[in-house]
RNA sequence: GCGCGAUUAGCUCAGUUGGUAGAGCAACCCAUUUACACUGGGAAGGUCGCAAGUUCGAGUCUUGCAUCGCGCACCA
């Protein structure tokens, strides 16, 4: 075979081997220092004065590892990276890590779980540390996984959310909120998760359709029906419709002595009109500690709020001779004492209902009262929403426009405080004795304004979602940072669909309030990736594909254009593995292409002033040119699963089957004119596919670009990676 | 209950100004050591969920319905 191919290089004598080219590719790039926009400039790459574009890598959850889901953020971002690089412009993908509070502690406390340890009784700083050390050490391996997807970020720019100046960032809007009165401390009820102790912002509590039984409880003249007869102990107050005529002789403040569970209460009628006629009997008692809708009932009429259940689930002394017992084990013996006083009036088996569970561990959440930091955002969403209707955020895909405009227009206050100690302490001293709080980034207030007791250092830290929320503007170093002049706002805000309440809309609305800006002009929205049978990937199901298998089976190439060809924005997408191991296929074609096109035009250079082309090789031209504009045109739409079909299909079944079959003939029994311009015409096609194809799958194209080099008398010298984009014939 | 999607070839999905349906994979037939078996050629496969409406013409626009998925909501 060697005779044949008498000056190519050894390499393609063999079929292509991702595993003997990626780790070289990346680092020739890495190396190259090309992923830094300065250094592009520098080096007459880019021109000083190019139009900036610019992508904030969501961070990554620094303790876990990559999964499928990752591989799709890094190829859709590289992809648009590379483009734009291309296309000579300023490129910053800036990657990040991050702390992910509540994520981490819950693996963390998994794994201490594991060692028969546990997070309550381990010192504040002790556990911090572990979970630092834990995160660093995982963190390095999370960036290899990075890289090893081709992801041609800025490394010299990458961010942590614990870094001291993301966090000075973060504490500097903490402020700016408390001086514009968008932030409280309130004592105010929040969903509490008495596993994981900590409460929880509206965001992570999920919901779960149940089925239990329904109690009907004489309550003195009046009937109450309850799902949760273990929070009654308290219940002194019975609320009914004002306009309800079946209890129009009762008056609103009325008092009612009555016998209840454990000995005669004497309960006030409330007159409120959130209460159903039609549901149950039309009266209700109310629990305000315990139940967000009582709660806010209580508030209206100024009424006591006592709490019955503590944050371990068990319930208080109120409950006289239940005190002590969780409610799950209490409520069967509660019923059996009403029972037996005859207070049950009737017992529903069937009872369907929603019930709000915490979203890692499915505890059902229980509402307590607590003091926490809460930011008001009805004034952020206001703003937010006008931007979002005079259109100066594009959504892809569209929908999702409309889903944020519901969410913010109904949105409640955030709670952004945790009893966790991973994460970001909440600058801010606490008054024990009124419960006071006060915001202090200097550490210098020391004693309560309102009673003038000592205060204390509040032992909470945000909400992981307050930090990653002011991502886009923090990493660029606002509001000194040059690069926040050059890269702020950002161009595009990739990320998955899941997210976009928690983060995208959170971002827009401090990105706003912090800079005045917007973050970003466009949120493209993948949606989740699936196993191949179109189930979501779960570990406790077994259906986890782990992207790194796939990438050193079938190459980083062929895993990620897979991922992109017919997966279109916000929908999801199953993983099939016989799709990856088909663009495995593919790469080594473009391998095979290039070996028959550098042996067929030994000796030829390519030379873009070359003019005497056949009929037929300028009919391919004008094939080729619309190709080009068409595809152009859809990569700055965002339309990466269209172009990546038609690139893989120009290249294979036009240019392999019908160009280089036809070519045979020429090259056999054309004439030398034939032969000339066919060789000109297959030198400069196959330069322009990979140039196409490179953000798509960029390390074997990378290495063909190399191979080509040597034969093109006109091609760049630099790296396929910064290319400059064909633009039709040239 | 409200909202948002989806429903097109066996499977996964495209189909952007309305002009009698496309791709990949799988399956089928044929070829053959070729730049490439990680191959080439060919054929097959769909009343575009259902029903109305607008139109010369509807997968595409309107309305209703059905099924599936997701999100939101304080029905005790």
């Amino acid at each position: 075979m060697d005779k044949d191919f008498p000056d190519i290089d050894p390499k393609l004598l063999a079929p292509y081997d991702p595993a003997q080219t990626e780790d070289r590719i990346y680092k020739l790039w890495e190396e190259s220092g090309f992923f830094n926009p300065d250094i592009c400039i520098e080096k007459g790459i880019t021109k000083p004065d190019a139009e900036p574009f610019t992508i904030m890598m969501p961070p990554t959850n620094a303790n876990g590892s990559l999964h499928a889901g990752h591989g799709l953020v890094m190829t859709i971002e590289d992809i648009m990276t590379r483009y734009k690089r291309m296309r000579g412009y300023k490129t910053l993908w800036l990657p990040g890590l991050d702390h992910a509070g509540f994520e981490t502690q819950v693996v963390y406390e998994k794994k201490l779980e594991k060692e028969g340890r546990s997070r309550f009784g381990m010192n504040r700083e002790e556990l911090y540390k572990e979970i630092l050390d834990f995160t660093l050490t995982n963190s390095s391996s999370i960036k290899s996984q990075v890289r090893s997807m081709g992801s041609s970020c800025d490394w010299s720019r990458e961010k942590f959310t614990l870094d001291p100046d993301i966090v000075n960032v973060v504490y500097k809007t903490f402020a700016k909120l408390e001086k514009d009165r968008l932030l409280y401390r309130g004592k105010r009820i929040v969903s509490w998760c008495s596993k994981h102790q900590t409460s929880f912002s509206d965001l992570e509590i999920a919901d779960e359709e149940r089925t239990d039984k329904f109690y009907y409880l004489k309550y003195g003249p009046f009937v109450i029906g309850t799902a949760r007869p273990e929070t009654k102990f308290g219940d002194k107050y019975v609320v009914m419709h004002p306009n309800d005529d079946r209890y129009k002789e009762y008056e609103n403040g009325q008092k009612i002595d009555l016998e209840w569970i454990n000995g005669p209460i004497t309960a006030t009628i409330i007159k409120d009109e959130s209460v159903d006629m039609e549901f149950g009997t039309g009266v209700m008692t109310i629990t305000p500690w315990h139940d967000m809708t009582d709660f806010e009932i209580a508030e209206r009429h100024n009424l006591d709020k006592e709490q019955i259940i503590n944050e371990q689930g068990k319930l208080l002394p109120i409950a006289g001779e239940f005190a002590g017992l969780h409610i799950s084990k209490a409520r069967p013996l509660i019923i059996e004492k009403m029972q037996k006083k005859g207070l049950v009036d009737k017992i529903e088996e069937n009872y369907k209902h929603v019930v709000h569970t915490c979203y890692k561990c499915g505890t059902i959440i229980e509402p307590q009262i607590k003091s926490q930091w809460f930011i008001k955002m009805k004034p952020l969403a206001l703003k937010a929403l006008e931007k979002i209707e005079n259109s100066s955020i594009e959504y892809i895909p569209e929908h999702y426009k409309k889903i944020s405009t519901y969410w913010l227009e109904n949105i409640r206050d955030w709670n952004i405080s945790r009893q966790i100690v991973w994460g970001i302490p909440i600058p801010a001293k606490i008054c024990d004795s009124c419960d006071e709080g006060y915001v202090d980034l200097e550490n210098q207030i020391n004693n309560c304004k309102k009673c003038d007791q000592k205060l204390r250092q509040d032992m909470d830290t945000f909400d992981t979602w307050f930090s990653s929320s002011q991502w886009p503007f923090a990493t660029l170093g606002f509001p000194a940072n040059p690069d926040f002049k050059n890269y702020y706002p950002t161009d595009v805000m990739e990320t998955a669909g899941e997210i976009i309440f928690f983060w995208v809309s959170r971002m827009i609305m401090l990105g706003l309030y912090v800079t005045g800006e917007v973050p970003f002009k466009t949120v493209y929205l993948h949606g989740l990736v699936l196993d191949a049978k179109g189930q979501k990937m779960s570990k406790s199901k077994g259906n986890v594909i782990n992207p790194l298998d796939l990438t050193s089976k079938y190459g980083t190439d062929a895993f990620r254009i897979g991922l992109i060809v017919g997966n279109t924005p916000g929908t999801s997408l199953a993983l099939s593995e016989d799709k990856i191991r088909s663009y495995k296929n593919f790469a080594n074609k473009l391998w095979n292409i290039t070996r028959f096109v550098l042996s067929v035009c030994e000796g030829e250079q390519y030379d873009s002033k070359f003019t005497k082309y056949t009929e037929r090789d300028l009919a391919l031209i004008k094939e080729r040119g619309d190709f080009i504009s068409e595809i152009t045109k859809e990569m700055d739409e965002f339309k990466f699963y269209i172009v990546a079909e038609k690139a893989y299909h120009y290249s294979w079944h036009s240019f392999a089957d019908i160009i280089l079959e036809e070519s045979k003939a020429i090259f056999l029994e054309g004439s030398n004119t034939e032969k000339i311009s066919r060789k000109q015409f297959l030198l400069s096609t196959l330069e322009k596919i990979v140039k196409i194809l490179h953000p798509f799958m960029p390390f074997v194209t990378e290495e063909i670009w190399s191979l080509l080099s040597a034969k093109n008398k006109d091609q760049d010298k630099n790296l396929l990676m910064v290319a400059p984009w064909p633009i039709k014939n040239l």
